[in-house]
DNA sequence: ACCTGAACACCGTTCAAGT
DNA sequence: ACCTGAACACCGTTCAAGT
């Protein structure tokens, strides 16, 4: 049939992408399909591979840009206050920001690339820069302790945030959601940030 | 056709969900078809739907397994242990336990049922079973609080450890992969019940 | 150059028909 | 009573053919 489009390149791609965040947002993964995203564009399915290599990629694109909405989001934390002030401010613009779509942010969570497709590099940096703002904040808090140490915290904090608020977002691990995500996301901001400062380093 | 099976209603059950199991342990939730699973154990796929109402109800029903196999596992730390020894065993007890098939413990926060189907209640009952458990550990070390700060903190140390866990099995984030997951989980453990019990109630 | 739509190899689930 | 297998309504992905 040949070209129909009344679209750019550029403007096919972000309706694409938009399609798709609305179908993650509604029935998270499992609500994407090229097929749907095809019909709602108004474009024959294989039109959506020639501007991705596959859905793997579409949806990598997608967590791409979540990650940036997140670093934007902590970005815009007062850097004046104390540090404790700011990690728990940074748990709560991470909750406030995932929250809105959880299940859009639970993609990051939810999708795994097929057994031996290696995460692209654009991505790893993007995960990386996000961990050194929280770093940077966790740091202060623990003055004697080398620079691993530091990373290990961050991880820890990280993964805990994405645990309860993953927990909470799944209605089925629901023993979480009757108190709502955020006390437990202050809880072990406050008392793992107080804890890691006053114990020598820990057993093992 | 009509009945060609050599096996009981219990025998069928129980091959279905040994292959499910094992697709599952290999491909994750991905991994896992009626059909493949059928083919594996020589029926039909609609025998499926003779013993399970659909594949929900099958995976469910692993979940619940998952689940019992690690309160049996927490049950064989030594109660004669100091609380925080028995936290840190209980911490070591899930990764260990998990990490074996870690794409077949990931089932649980994998699969989200259908939108408005609820878990059912003796799913939510063996998940409550494990976090008394925890709960038991937690309480003598924060003597102070009151039972609903210990279900808070029993909560937060289950999401945490099951985030770090989850982002350690996720090639994909592989952030928290380089250092392997034991060391995040003790570290979680130790520091956040020192701060819990060394800081007044949080801020908020 | 760009897009289509048929084709291929898959799905989950149902249910009439067979033994 | 139990099981089959065709049928229905879907998938992701490819690629010859069309404009």
């Amino acid at each position: 049939m040949g070209r129909r489009s009344s679209h750019t390149p550029e403007e096919l791609r972000e309706l694409i992408l938009e399609a798709s965040t609305e179908l993650i947002s509604e029935g998270g993964l499992t609500g994407l399909s090229a097929r749907e995203i095809a019909r709602r564009i108004n474009y024959s399915p294989g039109t959506l591979y020639n501007v991705f290599e596959n859905l793997d990629d579409l949806v990598l694109t997608i967590e791409g840009r979540l990650i940036d909405g997140l670093a934007a989001e902590l970005d815009k934390v007062p850097a004046q206050d104390s540090p404790m002030e700011q990690a728990l401010a940074m748990g709560r613009a991470y909750l406030n920001y995932t929250s809105k779509k959880p299940k859009l942010w639970n993609l990051l969570f939810e999708h795994h690339l097929p057994a031996g497709r290696e995460v692209p590099v654009w991505y790893q940096q993007k995960l990386d820069s996000v961990m050194q703002r929280v770093e940077a904040v966790v740091s202060p808090l623990m003055p004697r302790r080398s620079a691993e140490d530091v990373t290990r915290s961050a991880h820890v904090l990280w993964a805990g945030v994405h645990g309860i608020t993953s927990l909470a977002t799944a209605d089925k691990l629901a023993v979480v959601t009757s108190e709502g995500a955020g006390p437990l996301v202050d809880l072990l901001i406050s008392a793992y940030l107080q804890g890691i400062n006053q114990s020598a380093k820990p057993a093992r």
